[in-house]
DNA sequence: AAAATATTTTTTGTCGACAAAAAAAATACA
DNA sequence: TGTATTTTTTTTGTCGACAAAAAATATTTT
């Protein structure tokens, strides 16, 4: 965790009614880039310190992280980073699935063409992340362009829960790609260009096909990750 | 709205830390059965004498509240009941069709006996409603009756997702369902038959199928609602 | 030495106060 | 009379304090 304070935790730059929105952004990014580890506790009088306010605006930060999954909180207890969940992976790889097609279809009806401009540049970015093996940003810019997609199919309820879902798997993806020595399939690069020109030609059938490929692909590479062999005395003599 | 004040709002009787949760119940209900009605301002000092508690845990419900998009909050200004939006129905009416269905697919497939007979119990208790005519309760069970339908299924992102959807129909039926007299189509309660028949049986294709007729009627009544015409005094003479 | 109990410390939920921002009311000007 | 400006009042965001609950530590009992 970086030890340099933004602008945004200094008082002094802060404008009343701003401190509320700091603190949540800053700990969702640190909650999906593993910076704040899952189910590791929040301790809010340090936060009070790091942040250089009192406890109300804080907790109130945390009481909207909490209604987006991101910590857990019970009455008189210590605040949780939200863990993982590993035993209901089979319902986050369905709903996955699911909005990958519907919001990858709705994007080739309703996109516009400045939002094709920004798919673009987002894949662009992403070219450019894995040519530069920049695990990090790989991710986060996975995870917009998928976001841009969904938001070009311009439906709330579908673009809310698929950036849900997106962001549970940056967290998955953050667990297992802890060194640049990953390499990350060429296909993925493929088939973001081949969602991209589905939407481009408003192929609802192509992109719905490329959708529910590429959903298959990441659900398959984060089970293969799960299930990867890391047992490191499996040939001990007993 | 009642002015007898609940157990739950008398401090004598409020645990440490049960607070924020019983503001949240009451107003979340509230805004659903339209006491507090869509676009109208929330005055948190009200609320204080009401609840006989301070700003603290009240702002803290209501930022709960915000996370659901039953209320809208903006820096400095007062928090609003989230107004119903008229103008993006078909996102609505979208999702939530593919949710009815996916659901009471998933019903099919996961259901327990426990699960069917709380099923059954609350669609009796939907036609009692029908049978006394008492419309709040027909529609809260109905919501109700669905839900429980969509736990049966055991996805927990779908869940959510149906159940906010089911929470934003309730707002809607309840703007039209103003008077006692409205009768309900007798379709309603075959279609629950018909869905529970399907959710019972395993039938996985018939789930899918009356799902999606039944979000059709309601898509229907809602939108034949909303055009119908309900002026006055069209008939008077000029 | 382990388990049970008591005490102390820390953390959480809430309180009421302060002050910035917004809204309402009053006053001045054209 | 309508508009602009100023003043007052109200509301919101945050503060630091208090006390209940939980956690940690120390002491006593078995």
């Amino acid at each position: 965790m970086s030890e340099i304070i933004s602008a945004v935790e200094a008082p002094a730059k802060r404008k009343r009614g701003q401190g509320v929105g700091a603190v949540y952004e800053t700990l969702k990014h640190e909650i999906l880039d593993l910076t704040l580890q899952p189910g590791s506790p929040i301790d809010e009088v340090k936060l009070t310190e790091r942040f250089s306010m009192s406890r109300t605006p804080i907790r109130e930060a945390l009481v909207k992280l909490a209604g987006e999954g991101l910590v857990v909180t019970l009455p008189n207890r210590s605040t949780v980073v939200a863990p993982i969940d590993f035993q209901n992976l089979t319902q986050f790889f369905d709903a996955l699935t699911l909005m990958y097609r519907v919001t990858t279809r709705l994007a080739a009806t309703n996109r516009t063409d400045a939002e094709i401009a920004r798919i673009r540049a987002l894949q662009k970015g992403y070219e450019d992340a894995v040519g530069a093996k920049n695990v990090p940003a790989m991710i986060e810019v996975n995870r917009d362009f998928h976001a841009e997609i969904a938001r070009a199919g311009k439906n709330r309820y579908y673009t809310d829960l698929f950036e849900r879902l997106l962001d549970e798997g940056r967290r998955l993806l953050r667990l297992y790609y802890s060194s640049f020595n990953d390499e990350l399939p060429q296909i993925y690069l493929d088939e973001h260009d081949e969602m991209v020109r589905a939407v481009v030609d408003r192929d609802v059938a192509a992109a719905d096909k490329i959708a529910q490929q590429h959903a298959q692909q990441i659900v398959r590479q984060i089970q293969a990750y799960i299930t990867e062999d890391r047992r490191l005395n499996a040939d001990i003599a007993l």
